[in-house]
DNA sequence: GTGCGGTAGTTGACGGTTCAACTATGCCTC
DNA sequence: GAGGCATAGTTGAACCGTCAACTACCGCAC
């Protein structure tokens, strides 16, 4: 294989530059939108997540592959949900290390408010602006992205390879 | 306008995880790739701004708005790029309160050997993995996105509306 | 030319995220 | 059943981004 750099073309750079700065203005706006009620996106994900498992309940890491954020993360978030009386810790019955994640009745209520302003935002940002063709092959693309990253078998950090 | 709720239905609701979730993945590969060779995403963004720009230097808030960060992270940044001798601040000379970031010659050396780590990486985990239509089709969703969002009248922040 | 509202940028404190180190448990092998 | 490696989760420090307050300057109005 050649060391030669292939560089992106111009209609490839135009794509990824909208990509990139799309992607900022969305998070920008879905964040703001939902700072409005006291969370952020990241912990919006979690309760989520969290209100759509079997019994309200799951095991930290589960969670953590599901919202795609670290182990450590997830930590520290569900503390900080915790300690609203969103989201309570319990010792996993079958995994003496784990933990289950459960939902309070409060965090469900939670939950339950903040996803009439989050689907709006959603839809606002990025669903009603689309044609329904158009969001249909943004969420394919990225689809596909999500399976290759999957399957990319170097995935799980290298630590590093500064070449 | 009524207030009725109108959720996302299945192929959406999967669309927009896709996105959600291919988003965290690509950011966060792309800033393990350049974490490598000791910058993280947004200060790449930042240096291959000013690498383009005529002379090698831009306002600070045009700066900010081409990579959509606040004028504050864009100072904080700026402040470490500094530091490693990459950028350099000068007075705007048209605008007593404006300044302008200028590449070094070792900011330059710098940026354009990350630009080879870079596109590699951009194109490992996003452009050669997906067909040229899909990924067209991905950038002019998002630039779509960004015009919507642009046009937005009440997009920059109104404070809060907690409904 | 004084006042006034708006824009450019910085600052420092706060809070969230990352990272590396750590504990504790599971699991496999001999 | 002891040793050893892997996995689950936590912790605290360092780092980065956000936010609100602040300085300084522009430009307009009168």
């Amino acid at each position: 294989m050649t060391d030669e750099v292939r560089w992106l073309d111009a209609d490839e750079q135009t794509w990824w530059r909208a990509y990139l700065r799309a992607n900022r203005e969305i998070d920008a706006a879905l964040d703001r939108d939902l700072a409005c009620h006291g969370v952020s996106l990241s912990e919006y994900e979690l309760l989520s997540m969290l209100s759509e498992a079997e019994g309200r309940r799951l095991r930290m890491s589960a969670l953590a592959e599901l919202i795609v954020q670290s182990r450590s993360r997830v930590t520290h978030t569900a503390a900080r949900l915790e300690r609203r009386g969103w989201v309570r810790r319990t010792p996993a019955p079958d995994d003496g290390r784990g933990v289950v994640l459960e939902l309070t009745p409060d965090g469900l209520a939670a939950v339950e408010r903040l996803a009439l302003a989050h689907v709006a935002s959603v839809r606002r940002h990025v669903v009603d602006v689309l044609a329904p063709s158009q969001f249909r092959a943004l969420g394919e693309a990225m689809a596909t992205v999500r399976a290759a990253y999957a399957a990319d078998p170097t995935t799980p950090p290298t630590p590093c390879d500064p070449r």
